[in-house]
DNA sequence: ATAAACACTTGTATTTAGCAAGTAATGTTC
DNA sequence: GAACATTACTTGCTAAATACAAGTGTTTAT
């Protein structure tokens, strides 16, 4: 796994000496907005990760403290991953890139972009507190 | 220069596609917050970008319509690069990514953070005013 | 006329990403 | 309880992206 290495005091730089790849925050919104939390989930996600870059990412993302892992209770060949605060900060980064998305995807729905504009705040607030729900769980 | 393929039809992901590795999304902020307009320009940020890299993302935002390349009137060997509208719609990404950074940076300024979550709006459209403003320009 | 400034290119080494196949642990089925 | 299926990865190889150092061509200043 790739050791991060700062390269200046920016906080956009600092976000994307962590975040400034494909992938990162793909398999964070998989878990933020489609409920996906095993291996085998982030594999079916449309972009199709590779196994070996996502088995990379998920490491680097627990060790930097985006999201935690753990054996399922009920199936102990099962891995639960779930996002961490650090990543429920993350919620309105995706909503943004939702929103630039949305418009100038030539296939984008422009429904998606007025009800996110409208209703942002509140849509941020929905994924963050389902995150912090989970977080006190125990499940 | 890479050429782009879209993973799929989620506006995050075809974000990422074209603004998902480590460098374009602080070439954007280096127009757009520091004032920075050229080829060295680029190459004296902090983070040290190599000057092959630089080149080709240079070539990739202008093909992709985020920046435009212009032969300086003063002086002719001087390239400008500036931002487009598909840019000035970048802003509130590169803000949130700041109010982020800046919250986990250990060496992160709080001052920063409680200013920009204050004055959000006021901010962003401070920024897309003077891309805009740009944008009508001759000079 | 010469040197400096500017925007790149080129060549090479290192790192990262992508693809295909394999492995080890647990779970399910008969 | 033996055999097959899930699940979460590893491993080996190839291709692509990145980084570093040096060089090139045009314009500008002296």
């Amino acid at each position: 796994m790739k050791q991060i290495t700062q390269r200046s005091k920016c906080p956009v730089s600092f976000s994307l000496d962590f975040l400034g790849d494909k992938w990162s925050l793909l398999i964070i919104r998989d878990i933020m907005v489609y409920d996906k939390f095993t291996y085998g989930d982030f594999l079916q996600s449309d972009e199709k990760i590779s196994t070996n870059i996502l088995a990379d990412r998920l490491a680097a993302l627990e060790q930097n403290g985006f999201i935690t892992r753990r054996v399922s209770a009920e199936k102990k060949n099962k891995i639960i991953y779930e996002l961490t605060e650090k990543s429920a900060d993350l919620v309105p980064i995706i909503m943004e890139y939702n929103i630039w998305g949305a418009k100038y995807n030539p296939d984008g729905e422009q429904a998606l972009i007025e009800e996110l504009k409208k209703d942002k705040q509140k849509m941020i607030e929905k994924y963050q507190d389902k995150i912090r729900r989970n977080l006190g769980a125990l499940s």
